[in-house]
DNA sequence: TATACTCTACCTACCAGTAGGTAGAATTGC
DNA sequence: GCAATTCTACCTACTGGTAGGTAGAGTATA
């Protein structure tokens, strides 16, 4: 009496929860956070828009939870990496943002978050900006691991770096979307890592 | 009945349109493109929604006479700065940018656009598509020129780099908006520049 | 009087969110 | 072991509000 009735009942329990965040990433960072509704998100999980709001009291709040996942999942990226070098670090960064670009339409939830500021509900305001300050520090302190490697150059300004890395990323994101040349990304990059180098 | 009532009418003529682009741009750049609506435009003219539709047949023609503002803008701005080296045309560029980061939580027109872009009506992507063309034709032309000056490496691979400095622009008034920090996208710009020279 | 401009009044479609209900599974009390 | 109850996972039907857009009347100016 559990067994069979589990094999037909587990994925259509808490997780219709994550398949439901798992979609509305994907309009989040194809048409942004008022691009898409409850609505949107209930017609392909084939509920209504009402039984939604059983697993989120509001869109903010699932919102908040978008950011949440999205925090999460950069920080077990940044732990699965944290033995490498800092250069292998940056080049696994650019992996990450390039595998984001193949996915056709998609941008950084970052870009898209902070494009849609302005409209957004407060308390995604203040998550959108702690987790940008989340990544930053991340890169900052991998640039400062790569001046104490001796790979990168002593006098590297790692802040003003770290903004740099990460404006041309979600630039670079944004640009591919309009060209579809999906190697640019890549390209540009390569350009400003090249003079991180000692 | 004519001199008085002409300093208080004239202005409300048929650059009333204009009255209603300038506000127009004003939301684009700082809510989005979905991020305000007829009605919002109206208020703050002080006129009926309905009326807008006299100008306006729909908001995807005020979007498109949206574009092509910006598009006259930049080539009235290119004209204007034509005769200069090509180190001093991108230092004009960059303060272009920067006086719009001045204006607060304004980012570029080009930047917001391509972050609605997949809500966009079909003739608007197309006019967003060609905008980008025309603004990277421009600095591909720019660094070539630089090049010939001799003031640019030589090997500087100028498509790479117009994109580069595309995203760089770009992506920084973004942060810009996140953090509020106004110098920041002038610091990373002259982080990029640095490597051109010769 | 003509035309330029603005209005009221309305439409349909969609938005986020709420009220209240239900089938069935799980838990509890005896 | 079985009935009473509670919980899960949805549902239908609705609210108030906003979106873009239209028809046609009213008004001002030339």
């Amino acid at each position: 009496m559990n067994e069979k009735s589990n094999s037909l009942k587990n994925d259509s329990k808490a997780d219709k929860k994550r398949e439901a965040l798992q979609l509305a990433k994907t309009y989040l960072q194809t048409l942004g956070f008022n691009g898409f509704s409850f609505q949107t998100i209930a017609d392909s999980l084939g509920i209504r828009k009402a039984s939604l709001h059983y697993y989120f009291s509001s869109k903010e709040e699932m919102g908040l939870e978008l950011i949440k996942d999205y925090e999460s999942a950069y920080k077990l990226w940044s732990a699965k990496v944290a033995d490498l070098s800092a250069a292998q670090k940056l080049e696994k960064l650019v992996s990450m943002f390039l595998k984001i670009s193949e996915q056709g339409q998609y941008i950084c939830p970052t870009g898209v978050l902070t494009s849609d500021y302005n409209t957004l509900p407060a308390k995604m305001k203040k998550k959108v900006k702690d987790f940008h300050f989340m990544q930053r520090e991340w890169i900052i302190e991998t640039l400062e691991q790569g001046k104490k490697e001796r790979t990168f150059r002593q006098d590297l300004d790692t802040k003003i770096t770290a903004d740099l890395i990460m404006a041309t990323l979600q630039g670079g994101l944004q640009l591919m979307r309009l060209r579809g040349e999906k190697d640019i990304v890549k390209k540009m990059c390569h350009a400003v890592f090249e003079s991180f180098y000692a």
